[in-house]
This record gives structure tokens, sequence and C-alpha cells, in this order.
DNA sequence: AACTATTTATAAGA
DNA sequence: TTCTTATAAATAGTT
């Protein structure tokens, strides 16, 4: 959240990792404490770093962790772990449900799954899908002009983002098949055949 | 921090410190989130209102959520669980694999995230949508010469297929945006603008 | 640890 | 409750 913003992911570098644990754990602390006092509320916040070290905060109304968790039973009278099992349960729905959805927005953007749809709707769809080809056109023309720049040559920045994924219909159901970047150096004469990655529906 | 600032101590107008509370908190979880995700650290967090309500927060990489509350307390009967729990964890973190890789294919569909595909992908990648093109093309005539015959008339399925649904903001993180086609009615005279339907992350 | 350019969080108001 | 927006805080990248 300053001189740059960055993606909500893993930070690879250990480094960077452990300094950022620092710093965001002195500000979740602060924030705890905040909300005890500003909102007269009774906070538990346990850390455990990825180096497996344990930093807690507990607001001072709650004397301590264990009679933290007693009340917490005893105003929830729900047992922690069917709470914490129930709220797995819950995010697994949605992550299907959203799966699902992404899944036929796929769908109608290849041109199948198109019944539901009003004239409107396809209409939409239609311009949506050619504004997005412009894109993909200007910029394929952007990338051939820039190999073919005799400064430049061929470049491979390794596939990072990896790369176009299609769709195929098989006896079980719809699967995501995914045409990988050739995991082979740029003058190696590797095969022109791509690996296949299928993702399963999980249902 | 905002619009003035403000002491840190009781916020003595309940109104005031409820809102307060439900703002902060929600930062709070949202903070927690990040830092797990991170720093690949464990968090447990739970608060408990001046009204006695409780909310928490543990991460879902903490496979030893066990671990976390085997330290505090002794419960017996979890064993037959972990299996199962454990099953489950892998299964949530598959689909969101899953969903990731679904988000980009979306997002290379739309033009965007093209960073990593060489030329010949973004080639594939514009063929492919090209030919995505004339299906749906295809279907809008002869969805209007539908439409046009006077033996149907407006039909409408009631949306079976139609849009998808719609996460309500839940505090939780990130999101997905998506333009959408127009649902309104094909009559109507319906804003030209797009719906938006928002996917939670979920981590 | 300190320094800041930026991104976030959020207090007030609607 | 939810949204907006001016402002306070947090913090990522650097030194």
């Amino acid at each position: 959240m300053a001189r740059g913003k960055i993606q909500i992911k893993r930070i690879e570098n250990s480094t960077n990792r452990q300094v950022t644990y620092s710093k965001r754990r002195n500000g979740l602390f602060k924030k705890a404490r905040e909300l005890t006092v500003l909102c007269d509320a009774k906070v538990s916040l346990i850390m455990i770093s990825s180096t497996n070290k344990v930093h807690e905060y507990i607001s001072p109304s709650a004397i301590s962790t264990k009679e933290f968790f007693d009340q917490y039973q005893r105003t929830s009278g729900i047992d922690l772990w069917s709470s914490h099992y129930e709220k797995m349960q819950e995010t697994l729905k949605k992550l299907k449900e959203v799966n699902k959805n992404l899944r036929r927005e796929i769908r109608q953007r290849i041109g199948e799954s198109l019944n539901g749809l009003k004239l409107k709707q396809i209409c939409a769809l239609q311009q949506e899908i050619d504004e997005s080809l412009k894109v993909i056109r200007e910029r394929r023309v952007a990338e051939r002009d820039h190999e073919e720049d005799p400064h430049y040559g061929l470049v491979d920045d390794g596939g990072e983002y990896g790369s176009v994924i299609q769709f195929q219909h098989s006896g079980q159901g719809l699967f995501a098949i995914r045409l990988q970047p050739n995991g082979g150096g740029v003058g190696g004469g590797g095969g022109s055949g791509s690996d296949i990655k299928i993702y399963p529906l999980l249902e």
C-alpha cells in the first residue's frame, strides 16, 4: 500500500515476507487495541509466523486467553470446531457457486449456453466480445512488430502468466483444458505440442 | 481516521460505537486475511462486541487450526474429524486454484493479462475468439428472425440460464468485477449501461 | 530502523 | 444499513 500496489498473494522472497509480517503484525495489533478501546469489545488475536513464532494480543478486559475462549463458548453456545467447520462448508459452497458462474461466463463467451439469453443480451455479448477481439488483435500486431524489430529479436518472459485456456467437452461434463506455454527454452527445438492441464469440476 | 482525527477512547454514543465496531471489525478481518496470505502465517482472530456478538476469523491455511485450539483447550472427539477436515481443506485449495485459472481465462478473453503470452498464443487466442464471435453473431441473427416471426412473439424462459447470481458485498475482501450484458427487459427502455457482476475471491 | 510516495482505512455525513 | 468523500493511517519499496 505504498510505493506501489501489491497483489495479495504469498510473498516469495523470504526476507521481504519476514519484514512485511513484522510490519503488518504491528499494524494488526494496533487496530485490535483500538477496537478494544473505542468499541468496548473483547478481542483475541493470535498469529503464528511462517517461522512458527507466536504473537498474541488479548484485550485486557478478557483477562486470559482461557477465559476468553470460555466466554466465547458460552456466548456462542457453539463448539469452536463445529463453528469453524461450518464456515468452511459455507466457503466451499460459495466457491463452487462462483466456479459455476465463471464456467458459464466462459461458455457463453465461446458461444455455448446461449439458450437462456434474450436477444438484447446476445447483442451485448457480441459487442463485448467484438471489443475484446479488437484489443487482442491490436496486441498481436504490436507483438509481431516488436518481434520483427531487429533490435529486440525474440523475447521470452518465461511465461509467468501462463497462457490461453481452451475448453473441450468430454463425456464427463465440462473440463477446462489449458494449453501451456512450452517450458522449453527459446532456442530449443522442443516439441510444438502443448502440455494439457485439466481442471476437474470437483463436484 | 478521516473527516477528522479521533481520540482512542471509548465511544460514548452507543450507535456510533456500533457503527465504528462494524466498520473496524471488517477492516481487521481484511488485514488478518491479507497477513495470512502475504506472509504465510496462521491467524486466529475472535471479537466479541459490547453487545456480546461474536465474530471470528481463522486462517484457512491453519491446517493446524487444530493445533491452535489444542493449545488452549482440550476437546475430545475431534480426531474423527481430522481426516474429513483435511480433505475439505484440500478441496478448498483446489477450487481456489481452479477459480483463479478460470478468472485468468476470462481476463485473457477480454484482452487483459496478455503479457505472458507469446505471439503464437495471442494469435491462437484471437482466432479462437473470432470463431466464438461468429457463433454468437449467427445465434443473434437467428434469434432476431425468431423474434420477428409473428408465430412466436416474445419468449421469456424465466432466466434459468440467464445471468449469474450476484454475491452481495460481504466485506470479505477481494472481488472480481464483470461487465455483464444488460439483464433488462427487451422492450423496456432500461439503461444502456451494464450490470456489474461481483464474484468474491474468497481468499 | 527511517523515510515517503502511495495506497488503504475510515469518520462524518447523506 | 450502505455509499460517498475528505482526511488520517498504514505500508511497499528504498536507503
